[in-house]
DNA sequence: GACCCTATTGTTAGTGA
DNA sequence: GTCACTAACAATAGGGT
């Protein structure tokens, strides 16, 4: 407008722009007032930069302008903050509840403990006492029963041990039986008549499940 | 501001105040139109004539802007519920952290109970056992002074209560110990010589106590 | 109300700090 | 981003139609 009327249309320059919709918005806002003033009248302006910037300018209460097409939306917030008051309150009472509950389960725990005694009577006492030694033959019980356990399942292991040794024994007792031209095979050069028949019989039997079945008993 | 420039307040002269709304309206929603064109920016002038009467002017969609102008109220609005949802979380976080501390007391508590003990290793349980035992041990312990202190009381009523039978006997004793002729004064016709003069003071005494000082000691 | 005219004042683009 | 300057232009009070 000034040194060459402008064109009414974009201004491409950016930092042109930025100065123009500065000066102009105040001029803008500066009319608005003065309308508003001479004629007493009701003006708001609203503008938004490019970037989502608000400025606003109104003559009296920009809210009382705007209430019109926000009441319902005022109203919207304000059943929703309701709600989170509402929810704000049930958690306060539940953490109260909570506090409660904690105190006395701690006064529980501490007289379970023997602590804080003062307070209570003969009959508390004996009430505490008899709950205190049913907890502890409980605890005994317990106890007892996994050290029972334990002992059950090492008897367990210890027979088992045992079999397996008696059955090495018995088997070694067994080869130890044996003619000796049996017991030492790989020489093979001395030689004794067997006893009997049916001994010749388990003596086979024998060898079979010594080079078959059994090295790992005879390693125990 | 033509012809003699004008102060920026209300125009009283009704025409001339019509007159200058009229062209000044139109030039404000010239002006806005400019700056919305020119900046590519939303522009919204919204007048209300003194009568009530609306006119407005908005570069693109004036619902649009209203909805604009609403966001960035409601960011407002949110700015604002920061502070309380923050608040929430803290009270969030505390409750979390007293269920921990129910939870776990309850457990304490109920492995002080002999409960829940199924996950104890032999070790666990035998820590527990010395507590339980020194929790019975003090509670034993409080409750055998309350005892103790009871009977102390007690003894001490008794001794008092001694004290007063023993006074009581004693009197009756010493009044026994007197001639007949004074036992039963009501009859007054036995009579026989008093032993001896100190004899006569004590009676005098003793009549005096018994018949003010010990009904109740005789009860007893 | 709308439009024109005009003297005068207000606004502002471009520039530099 | 702001401010100041200033030439040029825009807006407009007051008046008339």
């Amino acid at each position: 407008m000034v040194r060459g009327k402008i064109e009414i249309k974009r201004i491409e320059n950016l930092t042109s722009r930025q100065v123009t919709f500065s000066k102009r918005r105040k001029g803008l806002f500066k009319k608005a007032h003065e309308l508003s003033v001479l004629c007493d009248a009701q003006v708001a302006a609203i503008v938004f930069s490019q970037k989502g910037r608000l400025y606003d300018f109104a003559s009296s209460d920009i809210q009382k302008m705007m209430e019109r097409c926000e009441i319902n939306r005022n109203e919207y917030f304000g059943a929703e903050n309701l709600q989170k008051q509402e929810y704000l309150q049930e958690l306060k009472n539940e953490m109260v509840i909570m506090v409660d509950k904690i105190e006395l389960l701690q006064l529980h725990c501490r007289k379970l403990m023997g602590q804080n005694l003062d307070s209570c009577s003969v009959e508390e006492l004996n009430e505490l006492g008899t709950k205190i030694e049913k907890s502890l033959t409980i605890v005994r019980s317990r106890k007892a029963k996994l050290n029972e356990d334990k002992i059950e399942k090492l008897k367990a292991e210890i027979a088992k041990e045992k079999e397996v040794f008696n059955e090495g024994s018995r088997l070694r007792q067994m080869f130890e039986a044996q003619p000796l031209w049996m017991q030492s095979t790989s020489l093979g050069s001395e030689k004794s008549a067997p006893p009997c028949g049916c001994g010749n019989i388990n003596i086979s039997d024998v060898e079979t499940d010594l080079s078959i079945g059994l090295p790992e008993s005879r390693v125990q």
